[in-house]
DNA sequence: TGTACATCAGTGAACGCGCGTTCACTGATGTAC
DNA sequence: TGTACATCAGTGAACGCGCGTTCACTGATGTAC
């Protein structure tokens, strides 16, 4: 049983967070400074400092949330999709991906980019959960359409070593059948899915494309025909 | 002819940007400083205002140059090959692309990333001339290879009116049979091309990949492959 | 129910820092006679 | 060749700013009797 004081902390905390967050939409990475939060709460600087331990700290903080959410709405928009249709839940990640970096740009600058100046991550990343669950999300992806995708690729000369020891245990373990090259596959299929999108994010389709959802959407189609889907 | 004067001009203000770049190199985006600069010249802060009106002036000189030596870079690299060979010219875009990324990922940040704290881009963006060039370099590179790739791809129902009308014209001009799904095309390979890399630059690839420059090369064999090459 | 004490969230002032930018100036370099 | 003047690159001090972080404190909220 949670005590009045104990909510009040964890709602202020949040708030911190939320208010964070909004000034990095508003006012991208620069915005984001402890005494710029504290104004807009109508706080001191200081008190932030019961709540985290360091600024840096708040933002990882900030980091691990966000990307959490970006991984549990592109959850979220595959498992929409009957796992009967594994071109269809490859597609429906890959715009999901779009649609939510479209809709947060700063979230995902913060993520993908330079997070804040000055921001230095701890040792293992941010968000190493996270990117986790991503990442065993694509190979999920891949190894339900391995059965057509393998006969397209070239397979013969990828090995294990090629990739992280850890990962690689993890992988084997889910997916005792899966072939190091489809573990590439996956590492290539998701390069696939963010380089249209930080493009756009970051401003450089805009100039060229009127229909930056159109020509995401046909790559994901084209990523799904050359898997022989 | 110069005089003394006007070519110390020059050397002074080329000084600057190289200490500029070499900071960048060296501490990241904040380090970029005019007092950073200066300090580092032996000069005073001050003294910068002769040469660039504004920081953000000498930023956007910087970018400018910076996405000019890519381009070079790149051009250079595709010239390499012979026009008898469209599919290893695009394989030579795409590995100079990404061998210049990984030998100046401080660099690769400026142009694709978020440049500097507080920096406020020119309208039309700091790199346009440098921009249009890589396009249209990847557009060239799809005009060569669309004999082959045009059966590969679906081109019913793309028109022009999806890309930017001065793009348009400037490629119905040089390329006058291209249809308009091979500009989507190139814009897409683009995407394919900066995917991994800015992964890769932005340290989300290391953790799972120990060979980034093998998982890019097999990339760039199922792109050519993927357009019958 | 009322009082005495402990907890602890938030204050406000201060610290030292580095930044972009301005400006009156100095002193060396160039030019004209 | 030598002198008088003009140009102009760079100085150094100052401006106001916002930042992260620390710390002694106040005053409200909770707890124990």
């Amino acid at each position: 049983m949670k005590s009045r004081r104990e909510r009040m902390r964890e709602q202020t905390s949040e708030e911190i967070k939320a208010i964070a967050l909004r000034l990095l939409a508003e006012g991208g990475p620069d915005a984001v400074s402890l005494r710029g939060i504290a104004r807009d709460m109508g706080m001191t600087a200081g008190a932030i400092y019961g709540y985290y331990a360091t600024r840096d700290d708040l933002i990882t903080t900030l980091i691990s949330d966000v990307y959490t959410a970006l991984v549990d709405q592109v959850e979220a928009a595959r498992d929409a999709i009957s796992v009967e249709d594994p071109a269809g839940r490859i597609v429906a990640w890959g715009e999901a991906v779009r649609d939510w970096a479209i809709a947060h740009p700063a979230e995902f600058r913060l993520i993908y980019g330079d997070p804040v100046p000055g921001y230095q991550p701890p040792p293992g990343g941010p968000a190493v959960a996270a990117e986790m669950r991503a990442c065993t999300g694509l190979v999920g992806l891949t190894a339900a359409a391995w059965p057509h995708a393998e006969s397209h690729q070239t397979i013969g000369d990828t090995t294990w070593s090629e990739f992280d020891a850890d990962l690689v245990a993890h992988v084997r373990a889910v997916f005792p059948e899966l072939p190091p090259a489809a573990l590439g596959l996956a590492l290539r299929m998701w390069g696939r899915m963010h380089g249209l999108v930080a493009l756009e994010v970051y401003g450089h389709l805009i100039p060229q494309s009127r229909d930056p959802a159109k020509l995401f959407h046909t790559e994901m189609l084209d990523l799904v025909r050359s898997l022989g889907l």
